[in-house]
DNA sequence: AAAAATATATGCACCAAGTGCAATCTTGCA
DNA sequence: TGCAAGATTGCACTTGGTGCATATATTTTT
């Protein structure tokens, strides 16, 4: 009753971030415990105390948990690109941003959600195409920063190399369960990608 | 009664063939006209003059009906490479399969594939998925064209670029409309791609 | 502070895709 | 001709997902 701080900015706001949090971190715990396609989504209801029908106020599908944690990936590569230096060549801006950016991903997880991803074809499948938008999404940066109608052409493929790069990546660090860090698989993997040709 | 001419190589064989083939194009002209979410699995096989359980005999989801237009890429394009002289660079030579392949498509039917894929989440998605197992297998065949063992991360590299480059054109080729031809825009882009670093 | 407006939560009935199982019919082959 | 293997089907059932109406909570207006 206004006896707190003062700075409240929106009970509903604050509850609804909650409640996202609350139905992501449940439905993760039994995901990894009973595994995904076994998880009903009932039980995640239930176990994040709303209702079956309230679960789809939150997120459009099952499929949306997991994929929500991969969703903002492409903007904070867009913004980990828009603070790299105006003087760069694109591709090694874009190589910088993208180690930068996943530096801040703690391995562990990154192994357990793909993990999960990779049980469920469709979950699988559309991570994947959430590559293909944050490309978009990091095109979209990489036009704003090297403004020239001329070569968009060529930051499209820019662009679609980094992803491609980065999703080589993580597809090695997966393959080698996370012995070395992705910040020296991703470096190796752009080497090669700069030095051919 | 074998009155045929006798080559008749199981009668069970050609069924199902002919059945599949059935399905896929009573489909196809029921997702045209009347939209791929808006079609029933049950009109589909009444229409195809099988059960609804039946239908599940030969595709295991909606999905694949589609899918199964692009599962055979990867092998046509493996099997292009495998064609092309041994002396020439890996990206011109999957460049060239590629081209050589692509040009098998009539470009009306991809058009109208592709507005199919692109009304349902879903599908897009599987359909860019398969583009990375595709990419997997144009690598497959690359190991073994160019065999290296100390160069199987370069040959990853081009297979990715490859089939990105593949994806860009297309996706380039639909935004026109389908204006200038495939293999024009495919050159294009691979020019692009061997001109950059 | 009451009331009106808006957002959220929920229950319920329903739809459509997909699965397991058992029964029946077809084809291949001895 | 007879029998094994494969194909077709019906049926009951599970699960994810939607539309709609209603109740409840929060915000804003007066």
């Amino acid at each position: 009753m206004g006896v707190d701080g003062g700075e409240s900015q929106g009970l509903r706001q604050r509850k609804r971030r909650e409640t996202e949090r609350r139905i992501v971190d449940t439905a993760l715990l039994l995901f990894i415990r009973n595994g995904y396609d076994e998880t009903r989504l009932d039980e995640i209801a239930t176990a994040a105390g709303i209702s079956r029908r309230t679960f789809f106020n939150y997120f459009a599908s099952k499929d949306e948990i997991l994929l929500s944690l991969e969703s903002g990936m492409g903007d904070q590569l867009a913004g980990a690109l828009r603070a790299q230096p105006d003087d760069k060549e694109p591709l090694s801006a874009v190589r910088d941003a993208i180690v930068a950016e996943l530096a801040r991903y703690p391995a562990a997880d990154m192994i357990a959600i793909d993990r999960l991803m990779r049980s469920n074809a469709a979950v699988q499948a559309r991570k994947l195409a959430s590559y293909v938008i944050h490309e978009r999404t990091l095109f979209a940066a990489m036009r704003e920063k090297w403004p020239a109608p001329d070569r968009e052409a060529s930051l499209r493929l820019v662009a679609m190399m980094a992803i491609g790069a980065l999703r080589l990546s993580l597809e090695a660090f997966g393959r080698e369960g996370g012995a070395r860090p992705v910040a020296e698989i991703l470096r190796e993997t752009f080497a090669a990608l700069e030095r051919r040709n």
